[in-house]
DNA sequence: TTTATTTCTTACCATACATCAATGCTGTGC
DNA sequence: GCACAGCATTGATGTATGGTAAGAAATAAA
C-alpha cells in the first residue's frame, strides 16, 4: 500500500514525476505503530529517516539525572531522522518515539541519494529543506539563549498552535528547557494577566 | 588574487578539478576588512554568504533589552551565512562581524549552484556539510536544554579550544547563554575544584 | 611612557526557575 | 461503577544564574 502523504510530498513538492515515483517506489516500507513505540534508541546505530505519513513522532535525549528532553516533534508531512547515524555511521545521540498512534514510513539512505539523482527539482527541494531547518534550530538557540520561559512558551504557541492540543504539558516544559511545574506556573500567570487586561 | 584556503576547500574537499575551479574563480571576490567591520546588519537583505579565508568572525543576535547573543563563530575555513535572506529572501535576522582582522570570500547564491551543477562530489560534500550543521545545532540545543553552565563551559572548551584563546571571554558567555560575570565565576570554581584534587 | 578604554573579577543582593511533596483531575481498564 | 495510572496544579523552599556596582587588570590609544 502506497502511503499518500508521501506520494504527495515527493510529487507535488519534489517534482518527481509519476513513473519515477513507481519506480522508487517499490522499496518502500511503510510502517503501523501505536502510541509509545520506539523507533530508536541512544547508541544504536540507524540506517533510516523517517516520513511521518499519519501521526506524531518526538526526538528526545535523556541526560545522566533521568530527565529527557526533547529535540524535535514530528507531525504529518514532516521528517526525522538521527543524521549522527545516517550520515556519519556513528551510534545515535537520541530516542525516536511515537506520541501517537502512527503510520511511518522508512526511508533508507539510498532513497533519497537516487531521488536526487533522478530529479534536480527533488534534489533543490530537498537542500531547501535542509537550509529550513538550520534556519529553524538557530532561531530555537537564539531563544533558548535570550528569552525567558514565558516568552518561549507564547512564540511556541504561535508557531505550533496544532501541537499545543495534541502534546502532554510536561513534553511541551521539556521543549521549552523547563520543568512541568514551571511551565504550569508560566500558564497561570499568563492567564490572570489576560483577565486582568 | 586568488583565496588559497577557498581554493583548496573546493579542490581538495570539493572534489573540483583546477579547470572548473578557474572557470568559477572568476566570479569571486575577497574582501580583507579590519576587526569590528559588520557584514551584515539585522534587518537588511543579504545575498552573500562567506567563508573565512583568513581570521574570525562571528553572528549574533540582539534582543530587545539591547544584549547581545552569539549564534556562531567562524574560524579559517569555516562558511557562515544568514539562510533566511539567503535562501528564503527575508530581512536578515542577525549581525555578521568580524571579530579579528580577516580577509573572506564573498560568495553569491548563484556560486554554489553553478558548482553543484558541475560536480556531484561537491554537492555531496556540501549536503554533508548541511547535515553537519544541523547535527552540531540540535547538539548545542540539547545542551542548553539539559546542562548547566559549568558543563556548557566544559564542553565548550574541548570543542573549540582555539577559540578559548582568540575570543573575549564575554563573547563565550555570550556563546554559552550566561552572563560574562556568571562565567568568571564558574571558571573561579572550577580553578578552586581542581586545586583541591 | 601616560592615559583612556575595554575586559575581567568580586561582593552583595535579586530573581527565575528547580525541587520536593501533597492534592486534585482525567482518562482507561477491569 | 471502581481502582489505578498519568498528568496538571499548588505551596514551601532551595539553587543557579542575573543585576548592579566597584575596583583590578589588561589592552589599546595618545
Amino acid at each position: 500500500m502506497i502511503p499518500e502523504n508521501f506520494k504527495n510530498y515527493l510529487i507535488n513538492k519534489g517534482g518527481l514525476t509519476l513513473s519515477e515515483f513507481d519506480h522508487l517506489a517499490s522499496s518502500l516500507q511503510s510502517k503501523k505503530v501505536s502510541k509509545g513505540h520506539t523507533f530508536l534508541r541512544e547508541g544504536e546505530v540507524c540506517q533510516q529517516s523517517f516520513f511521518v505519513e499519519q501521526g506524531l513522532l518526538r526526538s528526545f535525549t535523556i541526560d545522566d539525572s533521568g530527565k529527557e528532553h526533547i529535540i524535535q516533534f514530528a507531525p504529518e508531512n514532516w521528517f526525522i531522522s538521527e543524521r549522527s547515524s545516517i550520515f556519519f555511521n556513528e551510534p545515535a545521540e537520541f530516542f525516536i518515539e511515537a506520541i501517537e498512534d502512527s503510520t511511518v514510513v522508512l526511508i533508507d539512505k539510498d532513497f533519497m541519494i537516487i531521488a536526487a539523482e533522478l530529479s534536480a527539482v527533488f534534489r533543490e527541494y530537498n537542500e531547501r529543506l535542509l537550509h529550513n531547518h538550520i534556519r529553524h534550530l538557530q532561531k530555537r538557540v537564539n531563544q533558548l539563549l535570550s528569552a525567558p520561559a514565558e516568552k518561549r512558551y507564547l512564540n511556541f504557541i504561535n508557531l505550533y498552535p496544532d501541537l499545543l492540543l495534541r502534546v502532554p504539558q510536561w513534553m511541551i516544559a521539556s521543549y521549552l528547557g523547563i520543568t512541568p511545574e514551571s511551565l504550569s506556573r508560566v500558564r497561570k500567570d499568563l492567564a490572570t494577566k489576560n483577565f486582568k487586561q
